[in-house]
DNA sequence: CCTTGACCTTCCAGTCACTGGAAGCCTTAT
DNA sequence: ATAAGGCTTCCAGTGACTGGAAGGTCAAGG
């Protein structure tokens, strides 16, 4: 099948094939007699894998290891749970980063009147800067 | 003041104040006669509004609308809020997607048993995509 | 006077994970 | 014959900087 099918197939578009081709993380697909690249049932199972761990916020360097890992079939179990346990630490270290930024700001906005007059907490703290 | 005790002063990086510079956030600081730029305590104080904007996430654009609210003494206060309750929206959603990832991964996890068998759930997952 | 080191200047490249678009070839249908 | 659509490559741009190279400036010390 050619790229379009193939990205249909696997919800990855086809700039992003070729991207992932160019960088390494895909094999350089076999192509026709017109240049054109082809694609198999089985590599639209790894670019649906791929899909599948860039969606859950891995990055394209870390699919890189879950790919290789998904094809060592002597891999442990203890080795993908790591990677997944590394990166549950790094979104949660996110996700607290944007809590506090959240509880800030909605601390602020809960003193601002929000009319027309132009005196506003939040305004003065980005100003100021300490503790309001 | 030259760039590095602006900088200093404002934990803002040399290199991100001519950055700012040239992306036009700021306008163009003086020279000296030995062409280094000079910095007033004004400056000081924009560079820590911008600083401070920065850290509570919002982005360059918006910094550059929130100077210009905070350089407006007939702004209305309104106009800020919204402003600030769009941003937290914005993280709201961020928030919720990296927790929706949080919980899919958590649940992974907690059904791989991270020994040295390679059997794997959260491989399975990737590979299949269903509903586990 | 000269050097050293710490500044400062500009400009280019790289980051991350793509997307958009241009220019041109291939295939299929009308 | 031509039009539409898919394929190819390559270049540029995104956001918000950071790192580094090449070179000018300044103050202190030998």
């Amino acid at each position: 099948m050619n790229i379009g099918a193939a990205a249909e197939r696997s919800n990855v578009s086809a700039k992003a094939i070729r991207y992932y081709e160019s960088i390494g993380l895909l094999p350089p697909a076999p192509r026709r007699e017109n240049g054109y690249r082809s694609y198999s049932d089985r590599d639209v199972e790894t670019l649906r894998f791929i899909q599948h761990a860039r969606s859950l916020g891995f990055s394209v360097e870390h699919v890189g290891e879950l790919l290789a890992l998904w094809r060592d079939k002597d891999r442990a179990s203890a080795d993908v749970r790591e990677m997944a346990q590394r990166h549950v630490a790094d979104i949660e270290r996110k996700v607290a980063e944007l809590n506090a930024m959240r509880a800030t700001l909605q601390d602020l906005i809960a003193r601002c009147h929000g009319d027309d007059r132009p005196d506003c907490p939040i305004i003065d703290r980005l100003a100021e800067g300490g503790p309001t």
